[in-house]
DNA sequence: AACGACCGCAACCGCCGATGA
DNA sequence: TTCATCGGCGGTTGCGGTCGT
């Protein structure tokens, strides 16, 4: 059998909630983590009761539930920061994160996917078809994303890399790409938090907290 | 107004290294 | 030394929202 399957973190238990998390468990797991500290996550998962594997809180927790986590609204400061760093590195992106104080891997991650890396294939399929040229950029876009050089294994580095420097990221898309935070994104939903149906955690991180502190020991 | 395409993000998956029994 | 367990990481996916027609 596969060692995976047999990995008690990943088995299958027909108990195990999957897909997005509901208040409620937003809020059992600050509580717990308030009164007992984080870490040995599937202990914590049991112990909090909730059915959850221990990878699926600690996801939870550090990417959206920390109280120190800043979410949304890259800077340009932080873009280029996000730039040099992967120039530098690759895609370690929790390494990039531990730079970006309050940003996660997986926001980082994400920005790169869909903002930086776009651009930047963008700029490399221009470049294929303007091979003799250097620096034209794609008319269609207000970004002018820099040729990427190649990885350099021994020196763990990107030979050189040229990105725009505050360029920032686009707003055209997301809803609320004109929003400082998430939180204030959802805020403007309120008063009707949306998705009552399903309970689906679309609450500012402000309101758990505040709701974790009345729930408070 | 309706609908399909596109985009961003949260969450899951698979793998690997560390640790302890 | 081996094995089980856990934590962490990077890659990928699915869903919901927005945009364009």
């Amino acid at each position: 059998m596969d060692k995976k399957t047999c990995n008690s973190q990943d088995f299958q238990d027909p108990e195990v909630r999957k897909g997005p998390w509901t208040m409620e468990e937003d809020l059992i797991l600050i509580n717990y983590i308030a009164n007992h500290g984080e870490g040995v996550w599937n202990s914590l998962a049991r112990s909090a009761g909730l059915k959850r594997t221990g990878k699926s809180c600690r996801l939870r927790w550090l990417n959206y539930l920390r109280p120190d986590v800043r979410r949304g609204n890259i800077t340009p400061e932080e873009q280029l920061l996000i730039m040099e760093l992967h120039a530098k590195w690759g895609n370690r992106w929790s390494k990039i994160a531990k730079h970006l104080p309050g940003r996660t891997d997986n926001e980082i991650k994400n920005y790169w996917r869909t903002r930086i890396q776009k651009h930047v294939k963008q700029a490399e399929t221009f470049d294929a078809g303007q091979s003799s040229e250097h620096h034209i950029y794609p008319t269609n876009t207000a970004h002018v994303p820099g040729p990427v050089d190649h990885y350099h294994p021994v020196s763990e580095t990107y030979s050189s890399i040229a990105y725009p420097g505050n360029d920032p990221p686009s707003t055209s898309q997301a809803s609320c790409a004109n929003h400082p935070t998430i939180e204030n994104c959802y805020a403007d939903n309120f008063p009707a938090p949306f998705s009552t149906e399903s309970n689906v955690s679309v609450w500012s991180m402000e309101d758990l907290w505040s709701m974790q502190l009345l729930n408070g020991d």
